[in-house]
DNA sequence: TATTGTTATACTCTATAACTATA
DNA sequence: TATAGTTATAGAGTATAACAATA
C-alpha cells in the first residue's frame, strides 16, 4: 500500500469514510426495502434488542421525539412492536419488540452480513484489523 | 487487541460498522445543518466536484432522478449549483457548483475532517493502517 | 415546575407514473 | 423508439411549537 503525504493523511481518510458511508447507506437500505422497512424503521427496530421508552429511540436514532411517534406507529401498525404502560412512570410507554418483529430483525441482522461490500472484500486477517482498529475509535470513555 | 472467535468476526465487525456509520450520520448532518443544508443537499453538493449531468447525481445519490430535480432547485435558488445548457446533448443540463457553492464545499469538507469522530480518535500510525485497509474494502476492480 | 409522549404544521425526501423535449 | 429531465402525487422523515398527562 502506498504512503500518503502525513498532511493529507486525515483528509485521504475521511473522503474514505465518506465513500464508506454511502456503500453501507446503499447496502442497508437494500437490506432494509427487502424486508419492507423504511430506512428509519430498520434502524428504529435494530435499536430495540432491549426493551425502552420512546425517548430513548429518539436519542438514538439523532431525531426529536415527536418523529418517533409515527415511525413506532408503523412498526406496531405491522405487529412487529408493542407499546406497554410502565408501571413505574406511567408517563412513559416502554417499547417490545413482538417475536415477529425479533424474527425480521434476525434476519435483516443476517442479510447485512451476507451482503456487506466491506466484510465481503477482506480476508480474515484484514477483518480481525479492521476489528481492532474500529474497537479503538468507536472507544465510549 | 482480544481476537473474536473465528466465526463470529464478521458478524463482530457488521455490529462495529453499523455504530460507524451512525456517528458518521449524527456527524455529517451536523455539519450539514451548520451550514444550512439538508443531509441530501449536503451529498449532492460533495458530488458536484466535477460538473455533471442530473442523472449522474442521481446515480450517485442513490435516488431516483426525480428526487434531484427538487434538491437542485433548493441548491440553485441559493445560488449555490447552476443548471446550463449541454451543447453536445440538448436533453441534458449540465450542473455547475458556483463559486460560493465551492467555497460551502470547502467549509464543509474542512468541518468534516475537524470534528470527524473517527479520525480524531486515532493516531497517525492507525490512520495509516485504516487509509490501506479501506483502499481494499472500497477497490472497484 | 419539569418531563414524557402526542398532535399540528410546514418543509424535505422518496418512488412511481405520466409528460416534454430532444436523440 | 429510447433517453434526460420535469411535473404530479402520495407516503414517509424532519424540526418546531403547543398540548395532555404525569411526576
Amino acid at each position: 500500500m502506498e504512503d500518503v503525504e502525513e498532511g493529507s493523511l486525515g483528509s485521504a481518510v475521511s473522503r474514505q469514510l465518506f465513500a464508506l458511508w454511502g456503500r453501507m447507506r446503499a447496502h442497508l437500505d437494500e437490506v432494509a426495502a427487502s424486508l419492507d422497512l423504511t430506512p428509519m424503521q430498520s434502524r428504529a427496530l435494530h435499536h430495540l434488542g432491549a426493551p425502552c421508552p420512546m425517548g430513548d429511540v429518539a436519542d438514538r436514532l439523532h431525531c426529536d421525539p415527536s418523529n418517533v411517534t409515527g415511525i413506532v406507529d408503523r412498526l406496531e401498525e405491522r405487529g412487529l412492536v408493542e407499546r406497554r404502560p410502565d408501571p413505574e412512570d406511567r408517563r412513559r410507554r416502554m417499547l417490545v419488540t413482538t417475536r415477529e418483529g425479533a424474527e425480521v430483525r434476525e434476519q435483516m441482522h443476517r442479510r447485512i452480513i451476507e451482503g456487506h461490500p466491506i466484510i465481503q472484500r477482506l480476508d480474515l486477517a484484514e477483518q480481525q484489523q479492521l476489528h481492532d482498529l474500529l474497537a479503538r475509535a468507536l472507544a465510549e470513555d
